[in-house]
DNA sequence: CGGATAGTTGAGTTATCTCAAATGCAGTGG
DNA sequence: CCACTGCATTTGAGATAACTCAACTATCCG
């Protein structure tokens, strides 16, 4: 049936020679990485003790792959040795109705850890599919739990991660199931702003926006024809612009109201 | 404003002198919990090692509480420093926007834990309320913690409960977004229905049902009205029966259907 | 018994969906 | 470079699931 998504694997760690550089980061892409502060990885990197890291510099235990843009990273059943960290790119978690009913659970950006539950679990139950070309690093599940256990700091750290996750997830759940259709998009918009500013990937008030509105559409619950009428009364309503695939959110103030925001 | 509830406290552990005490379990009420094999209880049991426990044979590390029907249990702002987990009694864990929008993410029966984030912090977010009586033990966070670093099989198994919740809070989001009214009523029913199965607590296809139609509004994110309209529908076509807060499944077949189950 | 809470029912409204056609837009192969 | 194919978006018309309102009834509890 479905065949298994066959990622292009690049061993990377090539110095990208970069005039930027963050020495501490070692010598990999994560140099560039612009959710490097916020990631797993930073995290990482600070736990595994100077006399471990390879000579190199690079990030340790772990593999960059990538995957062109639309092809699943993950499917629902598969099983995985490793814990995926999102370098670049976006990408999109679900679940779906054989029916082919789908909800997004959550868009994964830059730093995003593509799904938590691998940390514990070789299976996620969730579909996660490139929306742009996508490039990933996988941690060895068996190393970060031995890291788990030495180290109480890390541990607060992923708890953390965790916790937000969840509170990510009940809030979700309030919005599919309480909120009306132009406030889930407005926040989902929000909400992206909000997180591509913590990378440093917002232009002012302009981000790149690769989403379709099928996307939106699956993440809100709603219908792509609805989507449409909706952004199409954002834009009228100068609240938002997009052109290009870019986004722009022109009356901040307003779209916060219209998203019944915080 | 909102009162902080005041539970009653009830620090037990008097035996109850019940015919089917098992000696495992300790001269505690947990001697008669319905849900003991599965809930955190029986785990943790499992990990204090024989020198650690009371003489009294009671859980080591935890004291009882018990507080009345439609009485809060955590506000969603309220610290604590432990970790609750139902003993008796049904009750429900909700967040609400301030216009008074609410959602309910789950229904908390005996064995489970009221939130599993109190693990991990001191903050749910959540807002727990009881629907019956409730009675439910609380374990201090710095004592779990303490185990769970000593212990790997304890770890393991507390992911188990996590992952879970994860799982369930994804179905939660799917049925939400993608589900209509009569699915996601009927699936609240036969997932009760299971986990009350798991406990013991289905007299054959018949179960105690303290909730209000307003709960399950609150749940499957309609109305009261509505809900009251299926139910009705439901019980027109004999897949189920409602009468003095019990449920019976007449048809189960046809209610898994009307479910979409699995 | 009386007051409060919960559930039922009907009528009318509305948000969102379905269907369908028209347009745009991007990549492909000739 | 162009015609072509396949996707994405827009727009309108009509259908429908779920909502609101309101009145009525039933149930619970002191």
């Amino acid at each position: 049936m479905s065949r298994v998504a066959q990622p292009h694997v690049i061993v990377d760690e090539a110095s990208p020679g970069n005039a930027h550089v963050d020495p501490t980061r070692g010598a990999s892409t994560c140099a560039v990485c612009p959710a490097w502060e916020m990631s797993l990885c930073a995290i990482l990197r600070g736990c595994v003790s100077e006399a471990d890291r390879p000579a190199s510099g690079a990030l340790p235990m772990s593999t960059v792959h990538t995957v062109p843009a639309r092809r699943t990273i993950f499917h629902p059943k598969e099983w995985s040795e490793f814990v995926p960290v999102i370098c670049s790119g976006w990408s999109v978690s679900s679940i779906a109705l054989p029916d082919g009913r789908r909800q997004i659970l959550s868009f994964l950006l830059p730093g995003d850890a593509v799904c938590t539950a691998f940390l514990f679990g070789p299976l996620s139950g969730r579909h996660v599919e490139a929306v742009t070309e996508v490039t990933y690093r996988k941690f060895k599940r068996s190393d970060l739990r031995a890291l788990l256990f030495e180290n109480r700091d890390l541990f607060d750290r992923i708890s953390k991660i965790w916790i937000d996750e969840r509170v990510q997830a009940d809030q979700l759940a309030l919005d599919l199931g309480r909120r009306t259709a132009s406030e889930r998009i407005a926040r989902q918009i929000l909400n992206l702003a909000e997180r591509l500013a913590k990378r440093g990937m917002m232009s002012g008030q302009t981000m790149e926006f690769p989403l379709r509105q099928r996307h939106i559409a699956d993440a809100t619950g709603l219908t792509p024809v609805h989507v449409s009428k909706v952004l199409g009364e954002f834009q009228r309503a100068r609240l938002i612009e997009i052109s290009s695939r870019s986004l722009t959110i022109i009356n901040e103030a307003e779209l916060r109201i219209a998203a019944d925001w915080r």
